[in-house]
Order: structure tokens, then sequence, then C-alpha cells
RNA sequence: GCGGAAGUAGCUCAUUUGGUAGAGCGCGACCUUGCCAAGGUCGAGGUGGCCGGUUCGAGCCCGGUCUUCCGCUCCA
């Protein structure tokens, strides 16, 4: 198949005429940075989370699976880091579009004041900025950095925007009345929920160190500007995986997490030379190690999954505000020591994919415009899906070549046997070639079709999407040849 | 958030300077056909993204707004 082509346009536009992908909210104008998964999308994307699940839980005996709420308690979100590390005032210089931390804008300053000198003007313009940031009081804020006339070291004007607050986490109330103290946020990351049952998990599973915590989810960010399609998005899912193990063996398991995650995207498909490894340099908070598992999408190499070493930082921080002690006692026998490793609260390992992202990753592989010559001369040409075929949202059409003579009869019966086992399409709608072409077009990655000859020998044509090839096989062969196919 | 481009039928696009909106493909029904996008007949589908202004009259001119794409910015 020569002459193939792939267009990040082209991709967008055939998930929406596919069914694949929609916007939100379409009719109104859509919602910015939010979309809808089509009949099927919805299918790929459960097949994928599908396909990670019991990766994750049934092929490891030492990995469960929770699903916990997107609501959680708001001190959560003080003990993880979030309220402080995602809520800040900000300010934008207008002429140079840069935008500012406020409080590092005017710390920058104090900073500068305090080099030449002027100790007690420093002092009160801290001790200021300290008393307005206590109340939010942005416009005092806006006040304080004019008064002082502090420029943009770039534009080096001082004609600022007024002062607002980007909070990355989405809040709400619970409950009818809407008091302060009822503001809960929605879950910037699913992670929380694993660590908040952590001995709920470990003590009612009765799991040894090391074991996993499994979970998929939705997860919900405000970000200032979301694009790239599905890429980054309001509202998104993760599949993600919290390893709990000994202090000190976390670079063990960080390379042993690291190559395994990197095999299971390779066993999708998707080519070792389209995933690097990114190192990060700048740690956030509760890490002492991490990477990002890259892929190379059609805008360039972006992060697919993180690999994150988290420390004790989570547990700790929950026992700390929980004040509920969260630690593990290890029976097992410390060689170095010749005694039990006694209590501790456990490292944390971690494995987080964007599904979403996973999906789009799927999708911008699969994706291709094939043209050909035919062996008369005329050109040929097809839009093809290549999903592979354990996950791909259809697996088998039927299709009877006419819609008379029986042949629809022995097709809805074929048809009746295969769908409790794995999803089917029906069609005796215009010629074959059409309805290959369809199926094409979705990613269906195998056609059966009843002809006069079925009705004679009990053979039916079996037709693959991906070389176009046909073979004739027994009728009776089917749901078993594809049930190998798909696993 | 800033700058640039775009928005007409499900899709791809026409509608030359303002004068009551069209095609191809696709979709539905019927007929004909029958192994890789066949043919015929009929049909459904658009208050031109939305709101406002100028005008006797706006898809076209002006303002605002929403959304998308590209470049910055942001992304604990």
């Amino acid at each position: 198949m020569a002459n193939e082509t792939n267009n990040f346009a082209e991709l967008i536009a055939h998930c929406k005429e596919y069914g694949y992908i929609f916007q939100s909210s379409e009719i109104y104008d859509g919602l910015a940075a939010v979309y809808d998964y089509g009949q099927n999308g919805a299918q790929l994307k459960k097949n994928i989370r599908d396909y990670w699940w019991k990766s994750m839980t049934q092929l490891h005996d030492n990995i469960v699976g929770i699903d916990a709420a997107i609501f959680m308690h708001p001190t959560t979100w003080k003990a993880s880091g979030h309220v402080d590390n995602f809520s800040d005032p900000m300010i934008d210089n207008k002429d140079s579009n840069k935008r500012y931390r406020v409080d590092h804008l005017i710390e920058a300053y104090a900073e500068a004041l305090a080099l030449e000198g002027k100790k007690e003007e420093e002092f009160a313009l801290l001790k200021n900025m300290d008393a307005l940031l206590a109340v939010s009081d942005y416009a005092g804020l806006k006040q304080l950095i004019i008064d002082n006339n502090i420029k943009c070291a770039i534009s080096k004007t001082c004609n600022w925007t007024d002062v607002r607050e980007f909070n990355l986490m989405f809040s709400t109330q619970i409950g009818s009345v809407a008091e302060e103290s009822n503001t809960i946020y929605l879950r910037p990351e699913t992670a929380q929920g694993i660590f908040v049952n952590f001995l709920n998990v470990q003590k009612t599973g009765r799991m040894k160190i090391p074991f996993g915590i499994a979970q998929t989810g939705k997860a919900f960010r405000n970000e200032i500007v979301a694009r790239q399609f599905i890429f980054r998005m309001r509202e998104f899912e993760q599949m993600e995986m919290q390893f709990f193990i000994r202090p000190g063996s976390q670079m063990e398991w960080y390379n042993f997490w690291k190559e395994e995650r990197k095999r299971w995207h390779e066993s999708l498909g998707v080519p070792a030379e389209k995933l690097r490894f990114h190192d990060h340099i700048k740690l956030a908070h509760y890490a002492d190690a991490a990477l990002d598992i890259e892929f190379e999408f059609p805008f360039g190499w972006k992060e697919l999954e993180g690999i994150h070493s988290r420390t004790d930082f989570d547990l700790t921080q929950h026992q700390t505000y929980s004040k509920k002690k969260i630690q593990y006692f290890d029976n097992d026998i410390d060689p170095q020591t010749g005694k039990a490793y006694g209590n501790y609260v456990p490292y944390v390992l971690e494995t987080s994919v964007g599904l979403d992202r996973l999906f789009l990753t799927i999708m911008s592989l699969a994706y291709a415009e094939e043209k050909w010559t035919k062996e008369d001369g005329t050109e040929d040409s097809r839009v093809i899906l290549r999903i592979p075929a354990k996950i791909a949202p259809t697996k088998l059409a039927i299709l009877p070549l006419l819609k008379k003579d029986g042949l629809p009869e022995i097709a809805k019966e074929l048809m009746n046997d295969c769908k409790g086992s794995f999803m089917c399409f029906y069609e005796e709608k215009d010629a074959i070639g059409k309805r290959y072409r369809r199926m094409d077009a979705i990613g269906t990655p195998f056609c059966v079709t009843i002809d006069h000859q079925t009705k004679e020998d009990n053979t039916v044509t079996i037709r693959y999407r991906d070389d176009m090839r046909q073979e004739r096989i027994a009728l009776s062969d089917v749901k078993n040849l594809v049930l190998q196919l798909i696993s």
C-alpha cells in the first residue's frame, strides 16, 4: 500500500465523521477543551481501559483495583499540596503579555530594595503583601504593585491587568446551602483516592508489600488554555497504579515499572521508535525521581504516561492531616540485620497513563489514507483505521452478499452465534465493496460474507482489513477464528 | 491570556463588486445488480456559528461573542 498520508486535521475530521469523538455540546457552539466519545469511540476507549485493567489486576497477583469517588473530603487536597500549589494569584503585564505570580513579582522587587540597602522599605512591603494575601485582597495587591511602581522585567512598564486567581481545581458546593465550609473540589488527580484507601485495601485484602492498587477514572483540571484535540482536556480519564514498596527499594521498582510500562505500550502496537523516556530535571514536591514515557504525536513528542517515585510523601501527609497512623508492619527478615523490617510508612511508585492520550496515540497510529493502482490501471483508494484487533470497537462485520435467497437468514444465525462473544455488526445494504470500505473506515478488522456457495458447502469468505486478503473458511469456524485473532 | 487564520447541508466546497442559497459525495426509500466505494427514480437535510449595527435589502460591510486550527504563554 504505497503513498500513505497521515494528517492530524484529517484524523480529527475522521473521528467526528465516523462516530469516534464529538465536541461537547456542539449544537450550542461547543465547550472549549471538552469532548464526547461517540458510539465507536466509547467502545474503543472501554476496550483500551479493559486491556489496561486486565494487564494490571488479572495478570499481576499482587495488584488489586478500586474505584474511588470523584468527590473527596476537602482536607485531602490540603494534605496532597494541591490547595497550596494549585491556586495562586496571578497578574499579566499588558505590554509584554508576560504573566507573573503576584507574590513572586513583589518578592523580586523587595529583594531589589534590600540590595539597595532599603531594609525598612523591604520589610514594610513584604508585611503589606502577606496581609493582603492572607485575606485574598486582589485589588489591594494590584494597588500595592502600582504604588511601588513595580515594572515588568521584559516590557519595563507598569501596565498591569487586574489580579486574578488561577485555581486549577474545579470547586462546587456539597449540600443544598452554599457556604464556604461546604466547598469541595472535583479531584484533579485520581491518585489521592488510592492513598486515602491504603489501609482499607491493605487490611481487607491482606495485601503484603510490595503490592499495588490500580484505578481508572475521571479527573478535572481548569486549564488556562487547553488544546491539541483530546490531548489536554478539562475533564479527562486517568489509568493509574500506585505500587507500595519498602523504603529504599524505590529505584529498583522505578526501573522495573519504567521498562514494564514501555513494553505494555508496545504490546498495543505502538512502535518502540515512537516511544522514549524523558527524565524530569525539576521534580514536583512529592517526587524523588520522575520520568515521562513520551509518544511522538502528530504535533510532536508529548507525555503519554508518567512514572513517579513519590516516596512516602502522600501517606505521610495523610497521616499528619488525618491524625491516623498509616503504616505497614513488615514481617519479612532484613538480611542486613537478621530482624524483621518492622513498622514503616511505605514508599510509593506511581504509573499514570492518560486514557484519552492513549486513545489519541492509537488513533494517530491507526489512521491512514491508502492509494494504489488497480490491475486495470485505474486509481483506487481507501481510508483505514488500523486499530489492533484486540481493542477494535467492532470485531466482525457479517455481510450477506444479497438480501435475498435465504442469505440474510444464514447471516443472522451467525450473528446470533457470535454476538455473545464479541462485538459484531450486521449490514445488508449496498454493494459488498462499499460495505468493506465502510468497515475499513471505522477499523473493523474482519468481515465475513455469506454467498450462494455457503448454502452448498457451509463455507464463507473472510476478508482481512489490513491487507484486503480473502480466504474461504468453514462457517462453523468463524467464531473460534475471530476469538483467536482478537485475543 | 496575547497574536494570526478560519466558521455556508453529515463531509469537501461554490455562490465574481451587497439583491429571496447551489453542486459533488454521503444519507433514506424503491427498482436494477451482485465479491473491494456500480446504475436509475424519488426524497430528507441549511433562520449562512451566534448576537447586534449600517442599508430599501447582508452569507458578503462594521462591532461584539462563541468555537476550532497555528505560533507564543501556561501546564503543582
